[in-house]
DNA sequence: TAGAATCGCCAC
DNA sequence: AAACGTGGCGATTCTA
């Protein structure tokens, strides 16, 4: 066994054991260096670490790995910390995760293990050595939570130990080479990071505990490890289905380009029939206008919604919107995404991030799942394959019911309970007809108020989506807020309540704060939307992260794994002959995750079974 | 010439 | 979109 001392070695260890929170920053930084560290290289070194740890309740841990893919990389060092030591497995020099004892540590949920970007760690714990690490307290995750959406914190492990501890932390051998003889100055900057995490979790805690995240931190540390899981899954795709999709849209690309330069160029006289289209680039929004305004068509912009209101009129406008869609579609979703295909796997892993967006939303990239388009043509390349089945749920408008549930409006909450088609029977209560005699255009009118409410919708807003004069749209939202007086209530409270304290929480208490000049009107009003907003969002990010929990322990027993998230649905991919049964756990899972934070009204998860992800 | 900013649009 | 929220991302255009 190598005993290392550093820095400072000739410290001792009673001194080296106090890492309090209380101490100075300075203080701190010396103790720190002083942590000693046992290299674990053997069985009998590994048998008396276990020894030492065993105690302990609550780890600094931390992994080095010769790359950042799973898939391609290996784990060479595991360490773990101690207040009064810490512990460097050397896993090339012995595979101490496959001794019982470290297996159960990592996997306890009693003791807490802490890491900067569990995610991480938990990925190739996973994969090499089927490892499922509990008790997880990601301090990244937990930054991110204190940072409740001020955008200009960073969360990068300096920046967070920084933050917290006031201490500079040498990243330098972050990038070393951890594949071959490793230098005493690389165990040490292994170990050091373990240690750190000790005082790092106290300040956060305590943290976290003032502005009281506890419960909110909880879920999402509980949340790491299915989303490592979906990731390392990945999603499977058709690669031929996708490249016959891309083809074909090149040639609507490559038609539709034509035509459009040729009706764009109206205005330029053409020399001859032979001649080459105009070489304008239709891509570019400014040459697009130049081009329009010799046509004597005079647009601020070329945005969809500024066009489309012209394209009846105008051939070229209609051409030019189709011609949008295509380009869009091949562009951010054409041949790139099978970039994002893994060598090994043949799938495809996305990268999510846990904490995306600052209601607590997750976000996806590299490619994002969360964005293929939502045609058949598009999701049915994403397929099960032979003797699997994709189990697709979602909940039903599970933001409408949050918003009911919070602000216990009697009626929204009663059509709710109804059943019935709920844009139908908004109409029917705003318009107080029967349901059988709602219009199309009454419908269509409370769906669009439905949808938009929360987001803080207005009266101009409404009318250039259902076509209405800004007069009719306000009559309309009255209407609906007549109907719905509890929800008024709620919202007009919501967005007070974000101006006046500058911050929102949602359902598992999530912080989301606002920072705003007060005496900006446009600020205040996007305050207010915001203050209306992010607490359902947020509580639906809640939901479905809780739900991602319970779904990834009961699918223990199956073979089936979570492969996708998308905001409110949630994709499996499963053997074939126990998908009947994942369709009905999904569905139960869901209804009772969605059940610890709204009660007073019925949620509904729609789950099918299908060979490719169409609903 | 690389990176930032802008425009535009996909998902929920 | 003096505007209904949250993101990611590609092509063009601007900037240092």
């Amino acid at each position: 066994m190598r005993e290392f001392l550093t820095i400072s070695g000739a410290l001792n260890r009673v001194q080296a054991t106090g890492l309090r929170a209380k101490a100075t920053s300075t203080a701190k930084a010396n103790e720190l260096s002083e942590t000693p560290f046992t290299l674990i290289s053997s069985r009998q070194d590994a048998e008396s670490a276990l020894r030492a740890i065993s105690g302990a309740s609550i780890l600094g841990a931390d992994t080095e790995t010769t790359g950042l893919d799973p898939m391609r990389s290996r784990v060479r060092l595991l360490q773990i910390a101690t207040p009064e030591h810490a512990f460097v497995f050397d896993l090339f020099a012995y595979p101490a995760l496959d001794d019982a004892p470290l297996r159960e540590l990592l996997a306890n949920p009693e003791v807490t293990k802490i890491f900067h970007n569990a995610k991480f760690d938990l990925k190739m714990l996973l994969y090499h050595f089927k490892l499922e690490v509990r008790g997880v307290f990601d301090t990244l995750l937990a930054s991110q939570l204190i940072a409740a959406g001020r955008s200009e914190d960073r969360h990068s492990l300096a920046a967070v130990v920084e933050r917290y501890l006031n201490q500079a932390v040498d990243k330098s051998m972050q990038v070393s080479d951890w594949s071959g003889q490793l230098s005493e100055l690389q165990y040490e900057y292994a170990a050091k990071d373990a240690v750190l995490m000790l005082p790092l979790r106290e300040a956060i805690s305590e943290r976290l505990a003032q502005l009281r995240l506890e419960a909110a931190a909880q879920l999402e540390m509980d949340c790491v490890l299915p989303i490592a899981a979906m990731e390392l899954a990945g999603m499977g795709i058709d690669v031929k289905c996708w490249r016959e999709l891309v083809t074909n849209l090149e040639r609507a690309h490559d038609a539709l380009s034509i035509e459009l330069r040729r009706e764009l160029s109206s205005g330029i006289p053409q020399l001859s029939l032979f001649d080459e289209p105009p070489t304008i680039n239709v891509d570019s929004p400014a040459q697009v206008i130049e081009a329009l305004a010799r046509m004597g068509i005079k647009v601020e912009g070329t945005r969809s919604w500024q066009l489309e209101p012209l394209a009846k009129e105008h051939t070229a406008i209609a051409r030019l919107l189709e011609y949008r869609s295509v380009q869009k579609l091949l562009s951010s979703y054409g041949l790139a995404i099978l970039d994002h295909i893994h060598p090994v796997t043949g799938r495809i892993h996305a990268d999510f991030q846990q904490i995306g967006a600052t209601g607590g939303r997750m976000a996806c990239s590299k490619p994002n799942l969360q964005q293929v388009p939502n045609t058949p043509e598009y999701r049915s390349c994403f397929r099960a394959p032979a003797g699997r089945k994709l189990v697709i749920a979602d909940y039903s408008q599970i933001e409408l019911r949050i918003l009911a549930d919070w602000s216990q409006d009697t009626a929204l909450v009663k059509a709710l309970f109804s059943g019935e088609d709920l844009h139908c029977v908004t109409a029917s209560q705003m318009f107080g007809i029967p349901l059988d005699q709602v219009t199309k255009a009454q419908r269509a009118a409370a769906k669009q108020l439905n949808y938009g409410i929360m987001y803080g919708l207005g009266a101009p807003g409404l009318a250039a989506r259902i076509d209405c004069t800004p007069e009719e749209a306000e009559g309309l939202i009255r209407k609906y807020f007549a109907a719905y007086s509890g929800v008024a209530a709620f919202l007009r409270e919501s967005a007070d309540r974000a101006v006046k304290q500058r911050e929102s929480r949602t359902r598992s208490g999530r912080l989301i704060t606002f920072s705003f000049d007060g005496g900006d009107r446009a600020q205040v009003a996007a305050t207010q939307r915001l203050g209306k907003n992010a607490p359902i969002q947020g509580s639906s990010a809640d939901i479905i992260k809780r739900a991602l929990v319970l779904i990834h322990d009961a699918l223990k027993p199956f073979d089936t794994r979570i492969i996708n998230c998308i905001h409110d649905e949630i994709v499996i991919e499963s053997a074939e002959a126990q998908a009947a049964e994942i369709a009905a756990l999904l569905d139960h899972k869901m209804v009772a995750a969605a059940r610890e934070f709204i009660s007073s009204v019925p949620v509904t998860v729609d789950a099918l079974i299908s060979d490719a992800w169409l609903k």
